[in-house]
DNA sequence: TCAAAAGTGTTATCCTTACACCCATGT
DNA sequence: ACATGGGTGTAAGGATAACACTTTTGA
């Protein structure tokens, strides 16, 4: 490594950065009785976020005091999601500095996961609902009514803007794949996309930042500061499609539940209603969870069996998924 | 941002980061008549890496001018892997100069797909076999026999060495999975499990480094320097999985290729044969390929269609996979 | 004619999906 | 009795896996 990057260095050596700030951002989950809930701070409008220093012994430990410091919550289950370094971030401040002292700013996003059992009193506040960030990304109640009514127009016009040529019909297409317009199928783990479109069309209130261009169109979606939206956006595409393929959302769930509770937590994250008997079927043949042997003192209906996840899955299928058809198993 | 990160560092604002310096490392795969292969410097013991400077204009540029200053090669697609500050890093050089001027390393790995097609002459002594770096990972010719022969009795011993109790159970459980012993199935994509599990067991050359205890534990594949060897098992490991579920294969053919070539592609990045009639179904079903009308002029057997990526199916099915049982679609 | 590779058919099995229906409790 | 949620049965359809087999070329 020395090595390398002496030698290579000659070439550009002023202009190696020796002094980049790195921050680390929490993406933090959990379900609470108000639905899918992310943590936030600064009433609802950042994440969890603060730099990377040398008393941390690593990033995530770093993370962790971070949120701990500013929420009060421990994080258990802990995911990294992705790290840039967004030219955004270099505008006002450091930039005019001079030649010399340019800094750039990494950052390092990650989701985390946990049970958010104490969020009862003044810290409930912290816990925002996911879908008031984003409220085309729910379809427990059918299609959002917005997205034929505000998002729909609003996109087609932004398509017609580029000119009639082949950049309008490649922005139609991009905006039915996204948002399953023209009879196209609602695809849940596109929320990247869909936050990445309404960006581009100016059609959330960050985009109009640095343009100054707001006004007339409508602004979907309560904003926060920076890229801290994209980032929620990122973290709740990563969790609608690891859901999917690894247990995870055990760690959202109290020790013990019923599955019907199971199944509204897959419900609140994916956005999405599920089949109740098949749903049932699919957890049980895959051996997810165990029967406690109790049941719910439910105050309506007939009683629920209670379950608890076995842990044991972690270790016997470490990863199921084949789709490769070898050969002579 | 700036009123969080101004309110928090109060605490302790002598001891934020702001010369921490970043590291672009990449693992540039291909597939060459050699087989799988990693594009590499210094007489294959690294992986191209340099500093993110301030000229970049983004981290991947930075990355691609990187890979091409050192090695020539023009990146195509690429993915972030990970990012991670290691505190071996820290070691040797900056730690000893004092408590104010401690530098900290962020390494942010990426992996990038490639065709190798102009990797001959002294170009292709970059261009470095997988498997000589994890000669265990290649199933394509049956179990490979230093398994049972060498890493077996050494983990075993391995697992002794923690005296016997939950740990020594532990660890041969750990064992069994990852390498698929007595009797367990092998899962390919376990690959940094792996290196993780060979690593703490000192059986591979980078372990032995901090600890001198070296000698008499075989070492087994080629070593790289600093945790360059574990970047490139997280690199296969992502790419394994990957090939699943996105049709990121394409990336290393030719434009025009018989789907035993696909397959043989497929087989040389998984480490695992598969069965042909299937293979071919299951891409013909998923319509990921269409002919070109033409055929090979092969040197032996029968002559075979040449076929083309269908670019199409990146907008058609953005991801396939469901997996919820969703109710009323 | 034979080796080598291309390619097709067919079946058993499993998983997913959809529909229909019964069960247990509180009001 | 009926509303509410819990829970089971089952059959159609599709995907996967395993097996056997035919076709087309060059040496």
């Amino acid at each position: 490594m020395q090595g390398l990057a002496a030698a290579s260095s000659t070439q550009a050596q002023s202009e190696k950065i020796r002094d980049a700030s790195v921050d680390l951002i929490a993406v933090v989950v959990a379900v609470t009785n108000q639905g899918p809930s992310v943590l936030t701070v600064e009433q609802g409008s950042a994440l969890p976020s603060g730099p990377f220093e040398l008393g941390h012994r690593s990033l995530q430990s770093g993370l962790r005091a971070w949120v701990e410091h500013q929420t009060g919550h421990q994080l258990g289950y802990i995911e990294q999601l992705y790290t840039f370094a967004d030219s955004d971030r270099i505008g006002a401040d450091s930039d005019r500095i001079g030649g010399q002292r340019q800094q750039r700013v990494i950052s390092i996003s990650y989701l985390a996961l946990t049970r958010a059992e104490h969020a009862a009193g003044e810290a409930s506040r912290a816990w925002r609902r996911w879908y008031d960030y984003f409220p085309w990304e729910d379809y427990r109640s059918g299609i959002p009514p917005m997205i034929a009514e505000v998002l729909q127009p609003h996109l087609a016009a932004w398509a017609a803007e580029a000119g009639l040529g082949t950049e309008e019909r490649e922005r139609q297409r991009r905006a039915a794949i996204a948002f399953g317009l023209d009879g196209r199928d609602w695809n849940e783990e596109l929320v990247l996309q869909r936050y990445e479109l309404l960006y581009e069309a100016a059609m959330v209130e960050e985009a109009t930042r640095r343009l100054g261009q707001s006004a007339f169109l409508p602004i979907t979606g309560t904003p926060m500061i920076a890229d801290h939206r994209r980032i929620l956006a990122t973290g709740i595409a990563r969790l609608r499609s690891k859901i999917k393929y690894r247990p995870v959302v055990f760690e959202l769930m109290p020790p013990v539940f019923t599955l019907l509770q199971l199944q509204r937590t897959v419900e609140a994250l994916s956005g999405r209603l599920v089949h109740k008997p098949n749903f049932r079927r699919l957890i049980e043949q895959q051996e997810l969870v165990e029967e406690t042997g109790e049941t719910t003192a439910d105050t309506v209906g007939r009683p629920a069996k209670l379950f608890r996840f076995r842990h044991a899955v972690l270790d016997e299928r470490v990863a199921a998924g084949t789709k490769l058809p070898l050969s002579r198993a």
